[in-house]
This record gives C-alpha cells, sequence and structure tokens, in this order.
DNA sequence: GTCCAGGCATGCA
DNA sequence: TGCATGCATGGA
C-alpha cells in the first residue's frame, strides 16, 4: 500500500482486499452512512471522514496525517494482510465460495465504548432498527463534528441518562442495561482498556458479568470493538450456519475465526 | 393479526 | 447444568 498525502486529502494506492460497500454496511458497524457518490461518511472516536474507493485506490477526504495514523490505519486495519488471511480462511472448501462471493469484507476495529453500546442494543432486535436507535442517541447525546453528523456519546455523558431516556430511544427492554452500562464505565466499575489486555477468555468472562450482556452481546463485542479476531459471534443467522459444521469449525479458522464468522454472516443473511 | 430480529435475565428442575 | 418464559419495538 502507497500512502500519498494530496492537499487535505489522503491517497492509499494498491489496497488489496477491501470492499467498503461490504465492510461498512455488514452489520458490525452501524453508523456509515452511503453518500450519493457512492462514498461514504462516518464518524469514529469524534472524527469525522469520508471515504470512497475507484479500483484498488482509496481516498480519505478531509483528514491529516494525525488522525490517519492515529485513527484510520487502527479501524481500517490497513496494515494487515487480508489477502493472506482470505488465502487461509479458503482451505475451508465450505467457505471458499463465499469468500469469492464477497471478497473484501473486513473487521472493522471500532471503539470499545460505542461497539459494546451498539451490540447491547443489537440484541433480539434487527439491523434496521438499531441503526435507526443509534442514530437517534448520537444526534440527541452526542455532539455534531459536521453537518448532520454526530460524534458516540461517551459512557460519562449517558451516566446522567435515566432509564426512561433510553426508553424514549425506542431501545424497549434494553434501557435497563444501557442505563447501568453507563453509570458502571463511567465510574471505573468497568473498565474496557482493562480487558483490552486480557486473554480472549478473560476478556470474555469480564463480559460476560456485565448486565445485559450474554455471550452472543460479549463476543461481538470482543471482535469488533475490543480486537479479539478469534472470537466468534453465534447469533440466529450462524445458527443456522453452524449446521453446515457438524464436527465444529476447521482448523483454518484458528486465531480468525471471527473474520470466517463475518462471511457466513453476510452469506447467511442473502441467501438463508 | 402473527412472526421475527446480530439475546438475555430469571426461575425452576 | 439445562430449559422455558417474558421482554419492547417495528417491519414484513
Amino acid at each position: 500500500m502507497k500512502v500519498s498525502y494530496v492537499g487535505n486529502d489522503i491517497v492509499l494506492d494498491d489496497v488489496k482486499c477491501l470492499d467498503l460497500d461490504l465492510t461498512l454496511d455488514c452489520g458490525q458497524a452501524f453508523r456509515w452512512e452511503k453518500q450519493a457518490d457512492s462514498s461514504w461518511s462516518g464518524v469514529v472516536k469524534g472524527v469525522f471522514l469520508n471515504i470512497s474507493k475507484m479500483g484498488d485506490t482509496i481516498i480519505l477526504k478531509n483528514t491529516s496525517k494525525d488522525d490517519f495514523e492515529n485513527i484510520w490505519i487502527d479501524y481500517f486495519d490497513f496494515n494487515k494482510d487480508y489477502v493472506e488471511i482470505c488465502d487461509t480462511l479458503k482451505q475451508d472448501t465450505l467457505l471458499a465460495p463465499t469468500v469469492d462471493a464477497y471478497y473484501g469484507i473486513r473487521i472493522l476495529n471500532q471503539d470499545s465504548w460505542e461497539a459494546l453500546c451498539s451490540f447491547v442494543i443489537s440484541q433480539q432486535n434487527n439491523i434496521k432498527r438499531i441503526k435507526g436507535i443509534i442514530s437517534r442517541l448520537c444526534r440527541i447525546y452526542g455532539e455534531e463534528v459536521r453537518s448532520g453528523f454526530y460524534s458516540f456519546p461517551s459512557a460519562k455523558r449517558l451516566s446522567n441518562l435515566t432509564v426512561e431516556d433510553f426508553e424514549n430511544l425506542g431501545t424497549g427492554y434494553r434501557a435497563k442495561y444501557l442505563e447501568r452500562l453507563a453509570k458502571d464505565v463511567a465510574s471505573g466499575v468497568i473498565d474496557l482498556e482493562k480487558i483490552k489486555t486480557l486473554s480472549l477468555d478473560d476478556a470474555r468472562k469480564e463480559l460476560l458479568n456485565i448486565y445485559g450482556v450474554g455471550i452472543k452481546v460479549a463476543n461481538c463485542a470482543l471482535l469488533f470493538g475490543f480486537g479479539f479476531y478469534d472470537a466468534f459471534p453465534v447469533d440466529v443467522w450462524m445458527k443456522r450456519v453452524m449446521e453446515y459444521y457438524p464436527d465444529g469449525l476447521p482448523q483454518c479458522f484458528d486465531g480468525i475465526g471471527g473474520i470466517a464468522q463475518q462471511y457466513l454472516f453476510h452469506w447467511a443473511r442473502n441467501h438463508l
């Protein structure tokens, strides 16, 4: 990958295995918005970005070298060799055609607080409605960092909300989970940074102690917000996929099961 | 009207 | 330990 700084834009040449449409709209992140020109706009860690792709060239608009190095390289995982990862996953003959069909899905390294909060909201819910709830949450309690684009509100900000405030966002029975989660993260009772330093099993145990977090939400948070590529979330769609793996997951998934999972999840939602 | 969605807490055996 | 049940909401 070659990086060029052109005015306030950053141009990345020779980026392999990154499909923005698939990656930004496959149910792992809920806040990216596709623009009329087919580019994508969003806010991560309070910073706005517009990103587009032409061939193997990625263009990040109106950003800076600092933000690129501090946020976007990690978020889009530009330094990870997804070509090699996909080649490894394709050793599984069942997954191989799915990797080809949806080539370019990456796991985004999201902010851990946003990911945890988002996947508590996601439980027993559909993606369209999850997006609506999170959009309202950010519009009302986030900060407008650009016209029409808002930051994800901090735990500290949300720790002032009541259960009723969360219910008014349409979160339903999850409101009580969110109310306690915000207070516990804000107070430090839950330490998300510390969880990142633990082993996968220990990190999962910590998350499972949280009110409203079960095995599915924990694994989603670990995969999408805590950098655990081997976390393997199983929801109603993945339960259907697992019938194709009666003998367990193949060895080539080791260490990157979460990435395989995202291809399978996408396939299931489109075919089952 | 019924069913379902990136499930979980709770009570009970 | 495993299983049944209730839970909010809105789209299909």
